[in-house]
RNA sequence: GGCGCAUUCGUCUAGCGGCCCAGGACGCCGCCCUCUCAAGGCGGAGAUCAGGGGUUCGAAUCCCCUAUGCGCUACCA
């Protein structure tokens, strides 16, 4: 039983690098999903590495809590900070010499050049250039130093960035996994800054010699990329490295089709948000996997090894797709559905203030009716705690208050005539006859009376059911206290 | 502004020249089940395949143009 894609390819090692900067992004689950199932269905391996490069928005935090979501949703790399590996170490700032050997080896060949410029200097000419409508480009002030005066100014300790040569003619091309060939004219490139003036180095330079020192074979990385691909080309040209594979994905969206953000989808970004409200992790990545993505038999529901076993790259979408929530909480549903109910008693301890015996007793009944795990409480409420009538539930058209309050006591006085427990089908044509022995119209009317005497509440899982599972004392209780509300209203 | 990428029901998508006057899923509506709410079952509304030109006997599918959207344009990633 193997329908699916045997890979023809040699073992691919692909990574996440996610830079520590706050709340664990649900791009990254994304992307890891994908470069999880690619590295993992041709035997290779899938790396986390740091990128914490940016000092001013690092935040200390953020490891732990990336590392924490990963594993939420058994997306753990293979290598990483905290597992280690053959190509450690796997935060950036802890690599931080190989990245100068690595600029001096650009700087000595003639691809790359010290830069005194100070931020004054470019923010100045930037605003000039976009004055006068032009691009904003460096304008390879420091190009031209001469040699002996760069010298002085690096012993004299002046701060410098480290900037790449781009072409001045020709185009940079690559192939995309799934969008085919893409060309950029060099000539239209920025003199990108490879290091920076506190010795890190920016992400451009960073992500080529790591990927090439740690063996990445493909690159699965968001469409946003795509611009900054060339300048990578051109390093790897420059090192005389070979190109790994280049897979952008398309973009996840807000509802107004921009780039996911924080800021207009508070609730669908931060990964430990999904995690606090309820959503189980194999429902979230079943999700994810379907935006940009389909299952080639057209399946909606399927596990992460089911996913391993049938990503394809190449079925990956070009355009941008919008989150969309329902559609999220519907297969939590389904997937709370296809749990045990011991399973989901254990999934559910995290949520509710509840013993695992109480949840267990009445989840049988909750079971259909959960669909996100922070629910439960709420849906169970009616029995562990004594209800507070809202007198206006017990409204009805065909009687007042007086009357329903004698055919509660009526009812009452039944049920405490029944041998316990209640046998459902005895019970059931109990309260039939007695609707129609009060005169009720419709005997669901009586049901209501007793479902909102019983459990406060206009809705209820089936009304014997409930009482079963609060017991003959409870339910003869609270048919009393309904009764008494009844009396004073 | 420049460069790049994209464009099928509200949303996620199937489709890779004839099986499509476009199929599925979520949501919505209705019906069934039913003591309520769910769950489940069945059915319905919903897309002139962004627009315009080509190519072809035949185009959602190939080519060109236009429009629109998005991304990038930092000593952020």
């Amino acid at each position: 039983m193997d329908p699916t894609p045997t890979p023809t390819r040699p073992p691919a090692r692909t990574r996440i690098a996610p830079s520590p900067t706050g709340d664990p992004h649900v791009g990254t689950a994304y992307q890891s999903l994908f470069s999880y199932a690619l590295a993992h269905q041709t035997g290779g391996r899938f790396l986390l590495r740091l990128e914490d490069t940016d000092q001013v928005r690092f935040d200390a935090n953020s490891e732990r809590r990336i590392f924490a979501a990963l594993a939420w949703v058994h997306l753990l790399p293979d290598e990483g900070p905290e597992q280690g590996g053959p190509y450690a170490p796997y935060r950036q700032s802890e690599r931080l010499p190989i990245y100068q050997a690595h600029a001096e080896q650009l700087i000595a060949a003639g691809h790359a050049y010290y830069c005194f410029c100070t931020p004054e200097r470019l923010a100045a000419m930037r605003k000039e250039q976009e004055a006068r409508k032009q691009p904003p480009r460096y304008d390879r002030h420091c190009l031209t130093l001469p040699p002996t005066e760069v010298q002085a100014r690096l012993t004299a300790g002046e701060r410098r960035v480290v900037r790449m040569l781009m072409p001045d003619e020709g185009v940079t091309s690559f192939h995309d996994v799934v969008r085919g060939e893409i060309s950029f004219e060099n000539r239209l490139l920025d003199d990108q800054v490879l290091m920076k003036s506190d010795g890190f180095p920016t992400y451009h330079l960073a992500v080529v010699v790591d990927d090439h020192l740690m063996g990445v074979t493909d690159v699965i990385r968001g469409e946003e990329w795509i611009s900054s691909t060339p300048k990578h080309v051109l390093l790897y040209r420059y090192f005389g490295w070979e190109l790994p594979t280049y897979a952008h994905t398309p973009l996840l969206l807000n509802d107004d089709r921009s780039k996911i953000s924080k800021r207009k989808s508070p609730d669908k970004t931060r990964l430990e948000g999904f995690r606090e409200r309820g959503f189980l992790p194999e429902a979230l990545l079943n999700f994810l996997a379907l935006l940009g993505w389909s299952h080639p038999d057209g399946q909606e529901l399927f596990s992460l090894d089911e996913f391993i076993r049938v990503f394809s790259p190449a079925r990956l979408l070009k355009a941008g797709s919008v989150f969309d929530m329902n559609k999220l909480i519907w297969m939590n549903g389904q997937y709370i559905r296809l749990l045990t109910v011991d399973e989901l008693a254990m999934r559910l301890i995290p949520y509710t203030t509840h013993t695992a015996e109480e949840v267990r007793r009445v989840l049988p009944v909750l079971h259909d009716r959960l669909r996100l795990l922070s629910e439960f409480d709420d849906l169970a409420v009616i029995f562990f705690t004594e209800p507070v009538y809202d007198s206006a539930l017990f409204s009805s058209k065909q009687f007042d208050a007086p009357a329903l309050a004698d055919h509660l006591a009526a009812a009452r006085a039944w049920h405490a005539d029944q041998p316990w427990p209640w046998e459902k089908e005895a019970w059931e044509a109990g309260i039939r006859q007695l609707a129609e022995e009060r005169g009720f119209k419709k005997a669901g009317d009586l049901f209501m009376l007793l479902r909102v005497a019983v459990t406060g509440r206009k809705e209820s899982p089936p009304l014997h059911d409930t009482m079963l599972l609060l017991g003959r004392e409870a339910t003869l209780a609270r048919m009393d206290a309904a009764l008494g509300v009844l009396r004073g209203a």
